[in-house]
DNA sequence: GTCTATAAATAGATAGAC
DNA sequence: GTCTATCTATTTATAGAC
């Protein structure tokens, strides 16, 4: 549906089906399979157009990133909500919401934070990054046990996990188990939980 | 060190001297960074030389996959053993050996049992990548409470785990905290513990 | 086994017309 | 704002000489 949608669009809005086609594209090859080029040949314009609207590829890719750091963190809140009261669940819940955004989106942390972008600078990616970061540190610091692990540190824990999940799952490790994205979702939220129950002072 | 070491090889061994650079492009630009005409011009041959050696690129990776495969299982028998008697400790320790095999040599679970290489069929790849998972199944199996999760499913979220850690700290994302390897590995480590640890049932 | 030369893709990016 | 045309760079891969 999207792709017909998209280039059918009227004209002025090349910009943002220029953003809606990135998505597509990542979803389908990562970053690696990410070209401007394949990205105005699908959406029926000239290879020069995109550079109407972002100076390089990387601007692009920013405003990609931007974009997918706030719809990311909006999943997440979701998927706290849903989780319940529990504290551990809340947190947990985050890992699962993440493996669902990066198996719909195809765009997670390695884009959001890539370092290939960090040269530019770029205010609103920035500041959609430091919102996500809060928002897990504000979640880890409500599960964490005392005399536990630091918040970052736990952070950083269920984020490599949730992260490791989204390419276990992207790349076809998993696929011999023939799991829904709902399925892989379900057991990184699981694991996350096992990981800050299991950092508890015995 | 190796640089030189490789450009000054004597005649004959190219195919060895593709693998060992192969480990070094990797390293440094990871799978999306490599390429055969770039490795050829590391090793000061022409870029047709390597094409004597290995029918296409896909199956120099296979080659470089296989290795990596047997080296990872090997490096992480040995931090199994340097782990202790605990099962659950000597299961986590994988995850750091994992962790610092990455860091050290470029190469992890996505070239191991990449996508891309699986319609080879090479042999030397599968047994190699058979014989790791059988080791972390056999692990896992050991330090595996009773009423816990499946082995297969410990040695997935042990991978995603590692896998996760590895990622982030090769995109630079745990940078700000001027973490050594050894820092982040036993960070892995630790968390892999309080992972199988917290799966048990309460 | 290695080289030179070359072909065919593909990508990023720009100039200038409309 | 978009197009056509073009440039430059890079990669994978092959043919044929030595």
């Amino acid at each position: 549906m999207t792709g017909d949608a998209i280039r059918r669009r009227s004209r002025g809005t090349l910009r943002s089906a220029l953003l809606a086609a990135s998505f597509e594209l990542l979803r389908e090859g990562g970053l690696a399979g990410f070209s401007v080029a394949e990205l105005a040949r699908r959406l029926d314009v000239s290879t020069a157009a995109p550079y109407r609207h972002f100076r390089d590829r990387d601007e692009l890719l920013a405003a990609v990133a931007a974009q997918a750091a706030a719809e990311l963190t909006a999943a997440m809140r979701d998927a706290v909500e849903a989780a319940g009261s529990d504290p551990v669940d809340r947190f947990a819940a985050t890992a699962g919401a993440y493996v669902r955004f990066v198996s719909a989106r195809g765009a997670g942390f390695d884009v959001i934070f890539a370092a290939e972008l960090r040269h530019l600078r770029n205010g609103a990616l920035a500041e959609a990054g430091r919102e996500l970061t809060s928002l897990l540190l504000d979640l880890a610091q409500r599960a964490r046990p005392a005399e536990s692990l630091e918040a970052l540190q736990l952070v950083e824990q269920v984020i490599a996990l949730a992260h490791g999940y989204a390419s276990l799952d992207t790349g076809g490790f998993l696929s011999s188990a023939r799991l829904t994205d709902d399925d892989v979702a379900a057991r990184a939220t699981r694991a996350a939980a096992a990981l800050v129950r299991g950092g508890q002072p015995a």
